[in-house]
DNA sequence: ATGCGTACCATTAATTAATTGGTGAATAAT
DNA sequence: ATTATTCACCAATTAATTAATGGTACGCAT
């Protein structure tokens, strides 16, 4: 039909995308409806889309549909996905990294009744009576340092990393003790974080959680062996 | 029938469980054909039954069945609800915290190759000619840091990160100008990025992606009013 | 030869139907 | 009067079905 501006197609297209209503990421018209819309065949308008794929204007599908902008990159947001690949170390270095600025935001945002329940949170576990209770309250604790950074995006992802960690370090379990000791260290160093949190020493804040975290890894790393 | 020996349905199903060719996590029939095969009532079943989930020996949910073993961690952590519940400030400050941290490891683990290829990621988003291509290659760049640092954990959390906010940032559009400014500020602050990168220099990395996303920050509020 | 139309394929999304644990009411049993 | 059984229904989930979409081969015409 128009074999004599084979480009006409593509500039028809060119020029839908470029006047379009269409933002990015959105879906344009199935072939078969465009190309009568373009009142071209259908083999000369895969032409142009093809054209357009390879400039990285559009990318396509089949099932999905043909939509503006770069194909988005597979996200492996995937938590039973991200569960397999990672594994212990990588957990924790992810854990040192983002605990400590969690901690840091907490320290700016933290209301008085967040503090509050911060330190009858470290009371319990103080008065735990099972190594299953002292955790039920660390986790508590941890959480609500999250929680009062008053960011919901930044407290999903440590659920996030939370629900991770606890998959991949399952196999860890602290059943030589029954009792925790009373001596732990983690009850000083819980109190430092919680202290620097009350004090709105954001630097202070993050610094402990972080030496926090290395015991945790180091104490860990003894009882592996 | 049996309200002599009440224990009995739970003797029969602890039987059961313990001869099983079923193995952990597998799913046993439900409750309307088990109680049939054992010649119970469902009612005196699902006593038994709840004794043993009580016990932790099995765990059930509506619509999927009545599983062995103890119940997988569920995680809250889906990106739907977080998307809607978050905001673009929520979005730019767990940005400003996370990605200056993954800059440092990137700074830590990228390879020759890894960094070679941020600087073609470079090269190509100067001489991209629309907004949609630059903005291509710019996530491109910001994801192949986060590769870098060799940590999948740390990439899921970017990549999740990464989703909410193109969820959440969607109705900002950048249609005033049809080509990316040559002098555009974020040329020559990805040049300090890779610089340190590439310099192995861990703090000056994060420093300079702070700084970077800072003044995307900046220009995005401009840009707002 | 080239292009157009038709039909079909593999994959994905949308829709509908079955399945399943949880719960309350009516009824029978004791 | 209390307890157990049966039935019906509900909310959540999965399985099955249907529709839609990009990719491709074949026949036909020009």
């Amino acid at each position: 039909m128009n074999g004599v501006d084979p480009q006409g197609t593509l500039t028809q297209l060119r020029a839908l995308l470029a006047q379009a209503p269409l933002s990015v990421d959105s879906r344009l018209p199935p072939e078969r409806d465009l190309c009568q819309q373009l009142g071209v065949s259908r083999g000369e308008l895969r032409k142009a889309l093809a054209t357009l794929e390879a400039e990285g204007q559009l990318w396509r599908h089949v099932g999905k549909g043909t939509f503006i902008g770069s194909r988005p990159t597979e996200s492996l947001a995937d938590l039973s996905v991200t569960t397999s690949r990672t594994n212990p170390a990588e957990v924790m270095q992810t854990r040192l990294l983002i605990e400590p600025e969690i901690a840091r935001v907490a320290a700016l945002n933290a209301t008085a009744a967040d503090i509050a329940e911060m330190r009858t949170c470290m009371a319990r576990s103080r008065s735990a009576a099972t190594w299953r209770q002292y955790e039920s309250w660390d986790n508590r604790l941890h959480r609500l340092i999250a929680e009062s950074t008053r960011n919901t995006l930044l407290l999903a992802m440590f659920d996030t990393l939370n629900a991770v960690r606890r998959a991949v370090v399952w196999g860890r379990l602290r059943v030589n003790r029954t009792k925790p000791d009373p001596g732990h260290h983690s009850y000083a160093e819980h109190e430092e974080v919680v202290a620097a949190i009350a004090d709105r020493d954001m630097d202070r804040a993050a610094r402990m959680m972080r030496q926090h975290l290395q015991t945790v890894e180091r104490k860990l790393l003894n009882q592996q062996q």
